[in-house]
DNA sequence: CGCAGCCTTGAACTCCGTCAACTTCCGTGG
DNA sequence: CCACGGAAGTTGACGGAGTTCAAGGCTGCG
């Protein structure tokens, strides 16, 4: 009987996003899922793998990353439940990075051709799934606005505000609060800096009492003054309005 | 009798990710297409725009790009002749960062209806064009890594290698060798550097003889140590193996 | 209670940015 | 044909944002 939970998750995302028929949610609730497991810091898909499903993150927190023939990494997305990180081997064989749980996660995968059959049948729902591959796309080019021409402050307070937008749009944060399972040194990787720097910048952050950061919950102290920091402008999400934080 | 040539442009690029049959060849031969020319220096599209046309660059070149509100700016993509830059559009509703010539550019405008009509006739095409926006973001990532962990000469050395492939995809390379109109100052903005510094960047190459740039040619003498200083790996392209360049 | 991973701190260093001047190149027009 | 002007490329001196290295301090889990 609650085997609903899961699709759930995926219908609030799309649904972040786009607006869905009853039919259209009908369908996505009659999607096979096979549940898994990771443990924190485990692959879930790997460079060169050519998955037969996309996985569905249920719980937990993901994130996708590339390496350096030398190990130095860059961490090219961060995942909350609801969003589908491999989405794009629908059309893409082969896997180009990796992806990894940063937590303990639970994944539901789900075949490729139930996807594409999918799709076949509810052209708005591809339209749906295109339309997540190109915000996923979206949200790539505003990272490397922050990589190539922000300062350190202004990347990390960027990050702050996308990811509590992207919390909150599948109903996953606690007003300007969430739980992100992140270490100092992963938000490094994600901002080419060093942890060291990472760790001074969120100290000047803390003192200025913009945000609180504790173990694994953020709170945002000072919403309007973090995106003035940042230089955030939303619009890249491609978010409908969400109920308590925009709008 | 011969408008034919644009639409090669875009079967040419289509081919070189992607095996089309004879019908969807036809089908891409019989799409509308309103050509306007575009001096350099010029928006072609904006930040803002609801375009309802997709625009195939034809002759030129063009990057896309944001802008920070103090005027920093970062390069997203450059685009080569066959390339759809606004290829997103046709799902995502308002255009999130600008498209610009950055040279004289004459551009082929496909309305979305027939673009839209195209893929619900033709699934492998709908295929195609998907796929052709995930291998757009697949860039993105590359770039992501460059700007965020790569040093300066890497990210030099990785773009040329990364220009080259596209260029010999398309046909218009000459060997190694091929016609990239853009400044110094271009190439900072899209690797995240300052142009002083890719101007020494650039002596460096050059002395070591691993490229010559001269005007708007650029020619690879040393296509392995260029790809070896890049630690660059073309999978991210997704291209079909190019005669005479890869394989 | 101990250990391992994470966070924190300080000092030295460096890659790259900034500023400012100078040169080269090319298109234009006289 | 040459003179001019502006944009792009080049050079040097200096400064700073962020890195590296290394040590020490927390803290939560087994």
């Amino acid at each position: 009987m609650d085997q609903a939970p899961e699709r759930q998750r995926l219908i609030r995302k799309l649904e972040s996003i786009t607006d869905l028929s009853d039919e259209e949610r009908e369908a996505l609730m009659e999607l096979p899922v096979v549940v898994r497991e990771f443990e924190a810091g485990h692959d879930i898909v790997r460079t060169g793998d050519q998955p037969q499903s996309c996985c569905l993150i249920l719980t937990g927190f993901v994130c996708r990353y590339m390496l350096l023939p030398d190990g130095r990494r860059q961490i090219l997305a961060f995942h909350p439940p609801g969003d589908v990180p491999d989405l794009q081997s629908l059309h893409l064989k082969t896997l180009d990075h990796n992806v990894a749980a940063m937590a303990r996660t639970t994944a539901g995968f789900i075949p490729h051709e139930n996807l594409h059959r999918l799709t076949r049948q509810f052209p708005g729902l591809m339209g749906a799934l295109w339309r997540e591959t190109l915000i996923d796309a979206a949200v790539f080019r505003a990272w490397m606005v922050a990589l190539g021409r922000r300062t350190a402050h202004e990347r990390v307070a960027h990050l702050l505000c996308e990811m509590t937008l992207r919390f909150a749009a599948v109903g996953l944060a606690d007003g300007l609060s969430y739980q992100m399972p992140v270490t100092q040194n992963d938000i490094a990787d994600a901002l080419g800096l060093s942890n060291v720097h990472v760790n001074r910048v969120l100290q000047d952050l803390r003192r200025d009492e913009l945000i609180v950061w504790r173990r694994t919950t953020i709170t945002v102290l000072q919403w309007t003054a973090l995106q003035e920091l940042a230089a955030f402008d939303p619009t890249y999400l491609h978010l409908k309005p969400i109920p308590g934080v925009s709008e």
